[in-house]
DNA sequence: CTTCGGAAAAAAGTCGATATTTACGCATCA
DNA sequence: TGATGCGTAAATATCGACTTTTTTCCGAAG
């Protein structure tokens, strides 16, 4: 709900709100807070409960950079240890991504995210794995903040998904780093268009 | 408790005697609990309750390279942004640090950690020092599991920290970064000797 | 003697209620 | 009139009991 933007950033969350909403208790709810804080999307006020995370321009340009330089860390180790599973599965996920004819789909938004995290899966440090898929998930509310629509006006993401993939295929983990790099930060100068802050 | 070795890797936590031996309910038990697993500290394992997390050598060595490789990124953002107030914060601890003189008290982790922390301080990314806490703690309690006392024996920690901190007063960053990781392979070097796994 | 099944025990997870803490409004005083 | 202090209301955090799931143990069948 987070992600999505269901609930804004800085709005505060309330036990009794979120416990009727999610039709459960409250310990459910307050355990749920307790692991989203420490993803960074929930902030916990000493002993004045847990709001949304803020969002900012800062915030975003950093979560941006510091994503960029660990998903190269992992690729780079990933394609290091590339077999024929790893790329079966990535040419898998593209297919059914192009399937999807609805690209704010919920099914779209799992599949995008399985095809990141399916370029990393080979990196042998399950730790900075999950460091990026915390990253992923924190880049993926900014897209939800600027509003679905204007994503992927004018540029053919699937086309970029797939440059990505050939690179990879090709064990050049330069040009795949590359492209990769590059498709993260044209999605950042498009949010960056669209005043994040004010939206979020 | 985990970190100092006071729950051995893989013991199962039973909520009942967390709550008796820390003198409180279950609901805070839990909540840590949580927390911790997004730590990696502790493992949740379906309706099954939590566990302390498994100590491995593998597991060991990918904290240390991943500590190393995000801790030399956040040192030198921390070192381009370096001011007067970094530089005496760090000059203190280390005073500090020779001042007590009993290296396993709790008191010497404490700035220990501080003065590691310290070095990344004016990094301008919290998420990144975040992390690097985390590995921190991750990495220091495979100290505990090895024994403290064969840490800094034939090694003059109190030196090589001391060489740090001057290469970081000097602002060279390559020669700050180098002696800084030299001092974590060291320390993992000397963790390794003593058989890991096995003490834990 | 081993294996399968079921019942009892234990533990996890959840719920409802109580007790602290914080926030807000109003009255009082300077 | 503005600031301060008190009292009430709301929300958080914790506690104790209940429900559900898992584990263990014992007996019966093969």
């Amino acid at each position: 709900m987070i992600l999505i933007g269901e609930l804004r950033p800085g709005e505060k969350l309330k036990i009794d709100v979120l416990k009727a909403r999610l039709d459960t208790g409250a310990s459910p709810v307050r355990e749920a807070l307790s692991l989203l804080t420490s993803d960074q999307l929930v902030e916990r006020i000493d002993q004045r409960g847990f709001r949304a995370a803020q969002a900012s321009q800062s915030n975003f340009d950093e979560i941006l950079n510091l994503r960029c330089a660990l998903e190269e860390m992992a690729l780079r180790n990933s394609i290091a240890n590339a077999d024929q599973a790893w790329e079966e599965k990535l040419v898998l996920i593209l297919h059914r991504m192009a399937r999807e004819d609805s690209k704010s789909s919920e099914i779209y938004e799992d599949l995008h995210k399985a095809f990141h995290m399916a370029l990393l899966a080979n990196c042998d440090s399950p730790i900075l794995l999950r460091f990026c898929s915390q990253l992923y998930d924190l880049n993926v509310r900014y897209r939800y903040l600027a509003g679905r629509s204007l994503n992927y006006q004018s540029r053919n993401v699937a086309n970029e998904h797939a440059d990505i993939l050939d690179a990879a295929v090709k064990r050049d983990v330069g040009l795949t780093s590359e492209r990769l790099l590059n498709h993260y930060q044209k999605t950042g100068a498009f949010l960056r268009q669209s005043n994040l802050v004010s939206a979020g």
